[in-house]
RNA sequence: GCGUUCGUAGCUCAACGGAUAGAGCAACGGCCUUCUAAGCCGUAGGCUACAGGUUCGAGUCCUGUCGGACGCACCA
């Protein structure tokens, strides 16, 4: 409907030009939306007030040329005014409007999805959580906004794979590996004063426990971990986070382990690539202003390999081997995002955490310098989560072992109630995670708003079943004419255009409110008409409307990887 | 110090550069003999941190100030 009037526009602009009224082969760029206020009918244009720089008219005298030039057929638009300081409003027809139900109805769950992707290929790299531990809060908000925004991208046509980049290479893997070690021979009975650098959470024993189930007493005297060792413990933590994935029904195509890129040197190949560019050299960094005094004094200067990111815009250039002639993880993150470029996406996108906000420029600058390509990469920063608890913060540290998993969270509430309070904050804002509002499943947290919408629907369906009564094939629409049911159509046919800008904007948030505000229509509507009328038209009307609301309401919690449940 | 980001009702948050800035929670007052009251209706609550600028039009874009979060080689 929004692409029909775009279309009517265009050829009204067409006209006008040719008239005279704008120079010959100027870009003509105007926007249809749906207002905000009702009254302002169903969709507006801002065509005559942007398009009046290239004119002599005020904006209202030029909206009243484009009107005449407008062909508008009565039967789909009943009304189109000029208001405001010259905006156009177009009014539906009642029919036409009312054309939304039988759409939805015939289209099920297919309705709200969109082709502008068709054809095009998108990675996105969301939770890469490093296997050294159980996920926490902050790794579940963005493993469901990766979630849910995959999903949404693949309602809009494009081919999605999500891949979760393994960190199983460095310095963490030897700590945790060491930490298994201990406390394996720990619980075979040596005494032992622990290693310098360990996690001392208690999921470092269920693995010792395991390893001692397993392999015995093998590994008893080795001081540092060996590698059966510390492969033992990745795969096992990798399995704790698939379960806590798999708890919060988030799946993933591919996982990318960073080890393979050592051991096929796959870093020494994208450095070569570098050196042949020229933005390879040896160099000496300034020591960063954010040190003390004291800590300046104890920077050791020393020259490493930097590769030349600042003509790419970063702002210093950045190290990509350590002292010891190891290669930095920016090294291979380089060249784990020339692997992606590689494999033939038209975008990437990655989630990460707002601490990792300062990184964005170098990848980005080392995709560039690679690729030739400067938008490439969408970086996606998830703000820090706060856990609260009755409203006092919730201090954690994996060092101190004491974080809060989100296991624990999901086994407290549910997946739905995680997913949803997640999902109901833009990703660039912070977000306070109470665990006594979210245990007390309250209406703070709207899921149930939403899911009771379409429970009451169902349950509508049960009654009108025990009656003995039934739904008719055909209905005539033209019965709904309260403000409500027409306000609730309105709602149902902005759908589509709500997943498209989410997945045009990458802002799942979107969706969530959208459903929060279609629940609201649809308890206004029947807290104040009875759906089973005795009037057996009327009712059949109604039946098709909450149809459709049900049909749409299931298919944004779809998107949202929510459960549209038929009772509560 | 530099960079990124945020600042909207008492609290938690919305608002593709559009028209009179909206929800939920909390507060107050109403609505269940009828399809689920996990619901509905109403009242109250705002100089969108502050000051300039761009624009027909700014919560939104630009500059500055103030305040919070995050980051700033040899971790990942």
């Amino acid at each position: 409907m929004r692409r029909m009037i775009e279309t009517l526009l265009q050829r009204a602009l067409e006209q006008l030009t040719q008239e005279g009224v704008f120079p010959a082969g100027t870009l003509l760029p105007f926007k249809v939306e749906r207002p905000r206020e009702k009254n302002h009918g169903d969709f507006s244009t801002n065509a005559a007030l942007v398009l009046s720089r290239w004119t002599d008219l005020k904006p209202r005298a030029l909206a009243e040329k484009i009107l005449l030039a407008l062909s508008l057929d009565r039967s789909t638009l009943a009304d189109c005014q000029i208001a405001g300081p010259g905006f156009i409003n177009f009014t539906l027809s009642t029919t036409s409007l009312l054309g939304v139900i039988t759409d939805i109805l015939q289209a099920g769950t297919q309705y709200g999805r969109g082709s502008f992707g068709r054809g095009k290929r998108i990675q996105i790299e969301f939770v890469s959580a490093n296997p050294t531990g159980p996920m926490h809060v902050g790794h579940g908000r963005g493993a469901i906004f990766g979630d849910v925004l995959a999903r949404i991208l693949e309602a809009s046509g494009y081919e999605v794979l999500r891949e979760y980049y393994i960190n199983d290479a460095g310095h963490q893997i030897e700590v945790l590996g060491n930490s298994v070690l201990y406390r394996y021979r720990q619980k075979l009975g040596l005494d032992l004063s622990p290693p310098e650098e360990f996690y001392p959470g208690e999921y470092v024993g269920e693995i010792a426990q395991k390893l001692i189930e397993q392999e015995g007493g093998v590994w008893l005297s080795c001081h540092v971990a060996p590698q059966p060792v510390v492969d033992f413990a990745v795969a096992t933590v990798l399995a704790y986070i698939r379960q806590d994935l798999d708890q919060l029904g988030i799946r993933f195509d591919s996982w990318f382990s960073e080890r393979t890129l050592h051991r096929e040197g796959r870093i020494e190949q994208v450095l070569a690539l570098l050196t042949e560019k020229g933005l390879l050299y040896q160099g000496i960094l300034e020591p960063p202003k954010a040190l003390s005094a004291t800590e300046t004094e104890e920077w050791e200067a020393r020259p490493q390999l930097l590769f030349r990111s600042t003509r790419f815009g970063d702002e210093v250039d950045r190290p990509l081997q350590k002292g010891d002639g190891q290669y930095t993880y920016f090294a291979a993150d380089v060249a784990y995002h020339f692997d992606k470029a590689q494999r033939g996406f038209d975008r990437l996108i990655n989630v990460w955490g707002a601490d990792h906000g300062g990184y964005i420029k170098r990848v980005q600058a080392a995709l560039a310098a690679l690729t030739g390509k400067t938008d490439l990469l969408e970086v996606k920063l998830m703000q820090m989560v706060n856990l609260t608890r009755g409203g006092e913060p919730v201090r954690m540290s994996k060092r101190a072992g004491n974080f809060v998993t989100l296991n624990e969270i999901v086994e407290e509430t549910s997946a739905d109630a995680v997913r949803f309070w997640f999902l109901t904050r833009s990703e660039n804002s912070g977000l306070d995670f109470d665990l006594d509002l979210a245990v007390a499943k309250s209406n703070d947290n709207p899921v149930f708003y939403v899911q009771y919408a379409h429970a009451r629907i169902c349950s509508v369906g049960r009654q009108l079943r025990e009656k003995g009564l039934e739904e008719g094939e055909e209905a005539d629409l033209s019965l709904l004419q309260s403000q409500a049911e027409l306000d609730l159509v309105r709602l149902l046919g902005s759908y589509p255009e709500i997943v498209e800008n989410a997945a045009k904007n990458f802002e799942p948030h979107r969706i969530p409110y959208y459903l929060i505000e279609l629940a609201t229509a649809f308890h206004t509507y029947y807290n104040g008409h009875r759906i089973l009328e005795s009037d057996i038209n009327l009712r059949n009307a109604r039946l098709k409307l909450i149809s459709a609301v049900r049909c749409v309401l299931a298919n944004g919690l779809g998107l949202l990887g929510i459960q549209a449940p038929e009772s509560m």
